[in-house]
DNA sequence: TCAATAATCGCAATCGGTTTCGGATATTTA
DNA sequence: TAAATATCCGAAACCGATTGCGATTATTGA
């Protein structure tokens, strides 16, 4: 109940005898104000409680320092975990990170787009809705000279900082794996090919196939729009009453691919001897099914502290934003058991 | 880079011929300014694609439409849902969420509370770290007016807004799942007593088994720090070399449930004939997991939505903050495979 | 010692809405 | 018709920090 008056650097001033700008420059480290008060008015701003209003500095700066964040969804594995990474960074450098979600729907991105730029953000980080094909809702934010950083999921061509694994060699390394286990006949699990990731995913295979000629079947293809369990296991029980079933799957995510191992246990399919299965991403999931499924681990926390990084350093650096600034990580090929037919390749994560 | 000239009310005034002040009320819908200028203005600002700067506006009105979040890490299953359900609302609403973790440690959480304050929230929404043991860094909060809803992890006392479970309830019906399927003598891992959640499993627990007669066995009871797999494998390793060991395990989480199958899985012990297990939460790898692991049902983006309702609710009805208000949620019991032994329980989760 | 330069600091405008107070016009009542 | 009340709107202060510019004082150089 008892609301203290707000405690304002005037107050300050007045307690003080300095007015108010000079409270302001010392508090932020002007290089105009000498060391000696800049420590004295330091401390006696502490000694009087005195917090700052970042409202009104926002106000008259036009500087927030908020990072918006746009993803899908905030429960799944992956993304949460990239949000993790942009919050730990962002608050270290005393940023505010605000978040919203699409629901992988272009509509509600567009929305939120707008949100976030009345919300004046310094910093913009998107992950892509799945039905997202144009981004001309992300020009505004351009025209105001907000960076956007776009991870995992970019567009094909808009001029920003970008942040991804490189999908196709880890497409290409994924089916190299199964192809090292022996595999002859290898199934795709390919999500909606107008997004970046999947789509290069699916290259890969593809290459990865015909480097080692390896015939491409298009009828072991599957395009899929959400990846989801329930698509996974309908492919793969198409898969398997095949009368020439394919002998590996690489699913271009984890959810697709334990649908599959729990399904072909179920109809009982040995894995990985009669069928091998790869998935991506390295969700918790992952290594708890049983055999637990080989994967392509993804840096998700890195990839967001890289993006919060990306930003911090354009408002700090003034960066040219029409410039494209593009970071790809590292993606490994993590072998269990859903994929290990010989013991000569690598090695096994302990359990 | 075309940033264009910012656009105001100030400037609409002058184009309208209105006053700053009557595009402002017309604007937030004002009764004092007439339906038809009201409608006027409105429409005239679309046109002019006029922006309002909510930094402005939160300055003078000290009001900021945004919702703080504290919890310990987003990428855990229950977290992030229940971000989710908060976003969700919130956003209906027209507010933001801006989110901050405390992994776990008091400190952070502190500090993370000392940021908010200082970012004039309209509304704290909070689930506490496992360290947390004083309150005192909510009370600035209090002082300012600003409405607090603690979920899940809540305190002991502190007069606020609660959204929970049950969990004595669920502890309770947990264990006396596993006594219907005629398990005599049950281990049950526990967390940190004096954070509520588990404190109050722990007690379902004691009371189910003292209801059905059984002997509370304090060897049976593991008080762990943080319910890792770590120390959900070690403790099961103990347990099954006792020379009495337990045939049911009641786990406060499904981290720790899930590793207590895997290693009595690798030990060559039966699931659920020698050991039946329970979890609690329903985290995704529960269902994965194999024999599937049962457990309790969080209704996790329904806290969210709920804690967000509350704070909307409070801003908009101006309750009075002194008071406390409980909200508790339902959960069931979610019978799978890893606690079956006989048929005529509960029907079986379909997979 | 005096002018020139540097180091410090204050004044006041500013950011863009919100809100109090009161004025002007319209409507109703006596 | 005059007075009373409603209705609608405008002027200006205000929220609390930031910052360009000018003033003051201290330091340096000749």
């Amino acid at each position: 109940m008892a609301d203290k008056k707000k405690f304002t650097i005037y107050d300050l001033a007045k307690k003080l005898g300095y007015s108010p700008s000079t409270i302001s420059r010392a508090l932020n480290d002007h290089p105009t104000i000498s060391k000696k008060t800049t420590k004295f008015i330091k401390a006696a701003a502490k000694e009087a409680g005195y917090r700052p209003n970042s409202i009104a500095a926002s106000l008259r700066s036009s500087r927030s320092n908020t990072i918006g964040i746009m993803i899908s969804r905030i429960n799944r594995p992956f993304i949460s975990s990239l949000i993790s990474g942009v919050e730990e960074c962002a608050r270290q450098a005393g940023y505010s990170v605000i978040i919203s979600q699409s629901n992988d729907k272009y509509d509600n991105e567009v929305n939120n787009a707008k949100v976030l730029r009345d919300s004046q953000i310094s910093g913009l980080i998107v992950s892509l809705a799945m039905e997202t094909e144009d981004y001309d809702h992300f020009q505004q934010f351009v025209d105001m000279g907000i960076p956007i950083v776009f991870v995992d999921r970019v567009p094909k061509s808009f001029p920003s900082y970008h942040v991804v694994i490189d999908n196709y060699a880890a497409g290409f390394k994924a089916t190299q794996h199964l192809i090292d286990q022996g595999c002859k006949r290898i199934a795709h699990f390919a999500g909606a090919q107008h997004r970046n990731v999947y789509a290069e995913r699916k290259e890969g295979y593809i290459d990865a196939l015909k480097a080692a000629k390896l015939p491409v079947d298009e009828s072991l293809i599957y395009l899929f729009d959400t990846l989801s369990s329930e698509e996974g296991e309908k492919a793969t029980q198409e898969l398997l009453s095949l009368e020439n079933p394919p002998d590996g799957i690489f699913s271009a995510n984890d959810t697709a691919a334990v649908s599959a191992i729990i399904y072909a246990k179920k109809v009982g399919v040995n894995i990985p001897k009669d069928l091998a299965i790869i998935g991506f991403n390295d969700d918790p999931m992952a290594s708890i099914v049983d055999p637990a499924l080989s994967t392509i681990t993804h840096p998700a926390i890195k990839m967001g502290e890289i993006a919060a990084r990306r930003v911090l350093e354009h408002t700090t650096d003034n960066h040219d934003s029409s410039i494209s600034e593009v970071t790809i990580l590292n993606t490994e090929v993590l072998v269990r058991k859903s994929s290990l037919k010989s013991k000569v390749d690598k090695p096994v994560e302990q359990l």
